[in-house]
DNA sequence: GAATCCTTTTTACAAATGTTAAAAAGTTAT
DNA sequence: ATAACTTTTTAACATTTGTAAAAAGGATTC
């Protein structure tokens, strides 16, 4: 993985290490892309350029509710949580696992300040393009504006999807959704994350695992 | 409203009168899509060609769970939900009323049987683009691909503005958003409908509302 | 106006979930 | 290995919500 990439500088506000990557080898990134909808060779050139990668340590907010942030992330390696709070709960929107992109919904598409935090809840390796790079790439590259439309139209339904689950399952079912959804991460995690996933306390949670 | 169509077919099927937008005069629907992005006047007038409008009777389906449906929605006058069945509960998304955009999302975008109907919840008035003359005037006009960009923005912030609600706030709360959200439209929604959206049964929703 | 149908409220009881606190189990650092 | 810390489980009790059934209220039809 962090093979292809070529240290190049430190960035002393986020104790992270910033990357740059290798034009002549094709990263997660750009086959994730090309996966949702094929760049052109010349819009697949530009879009190398300006991508920009870090190493956020364990615990490490990636951007903060609150703020503006209009980046598209993607996550190289890793696992990162939305989440927010509510009354003093911490409430989780969704993880996101090494090979998906993410972005703070409010901030990127209407320029306001992000409804949910993001933090990496392992050491997280995170590729980034930045919002006006992404807006010329869809201008310049039609091949670009496709896949930009696409991988909104995956946000949207992804998040509706989600929301059905919300309302018509109790916690039990819903538990049983998320270990069919993020089995695989279910070792990666904690109890007290999943709770907050599914809209519970973690005593509820504790409950229905016991149950079984 | 209906001034400024003309009535042209009976569409026997759906038992709803087909009319067709005068090409002179822009409709609520292109105001709309001005708003959400200004279109070059070429990308408006093919538009307008495809747009179809029908009138629905209360109680009547626009589309159905379980079947493909691939039409980009526009409410003219009126009141629509979106909902489903889960265990022999009724399930409401959302409501959709006049100058309101909707699709089937897991159709339009995914080619997927739809997972929730959308149900005349009054005398409907509404227009459809067809999603192949959709894609025809994204790829032909840039100012038409930045508006269904845009769109699909709105539907997935939408989204996950919604998932946000379900997820922190117990019934009276969510009762309390419904009321700011969709408090002009309170008098037209039945207390069941209103029930099934916060996702609670028709008594809790009753017991929230007197222990005002 | 009576009858009918549909919507909303109320009642009584059962089930699910929240809260708080403490105990148990697991991790990490020294 | 021990101590300190974090995560998970358990317990007891309060609150919320669901279910089923009946009552009340509104609207429509004849």
């Amino acid at each position: 993985m962090i093979g292809i990439w070529e240290i190049l500088d430190f960035d002393i506000i986020t104790s992270s290490i910033i990357f740059e990557v290798n034009e002549w080898e094709m990263s997660d990134l750009l086959k994730k892309v090309n996966d949702i909808s094929p760049l052109s060779v010349e819009a697949l050139e530009e879009l190398v350029k300006c991508i920009q990668t870090k190493v956020y340590d364990k615990g490490i907010l990636i951007h903060t509710e609150g703020r503006v942030n209009k980046q598209l992330f993607f996550v190289e390696s890793g696992l990162v949580k939305h989440f927010y709070y509510h009354d003093g709960n911490q409430f989780v929107l969704r993880f996101f696992e090494e090979n998906n992109f993410f972005i703070a919904t409010d901030s990127f598409f209407n320029d306001l300040p992000a409804e949910y935090s993001t933090l990496a809840l392992e050491e997280t390796v995170i590729s980034h393009l930045e919002y006006d790079d992404f807006e010329r790439l869809c201008q310049k590259y039609h091949s670009f504006e496709s896949f930009a439309r696409k991988f909104v139209s995956i946000v949207a339904y992804t998040a509706i999807s989600n929301l059905k689950g919300l309302l018509y399952l109790d916690a039990t079912e819903r538990y049983a959704k998320f270990i069919k959804e993020y089995g695989h991460l279910q070792q990666r995690i904690s109890l007290g994350d999943t709770a907050g996933y599914l809209g519970i306390s973690q005593v509820q949670l504790s409950r229905i695992r016991s149950k079984k």
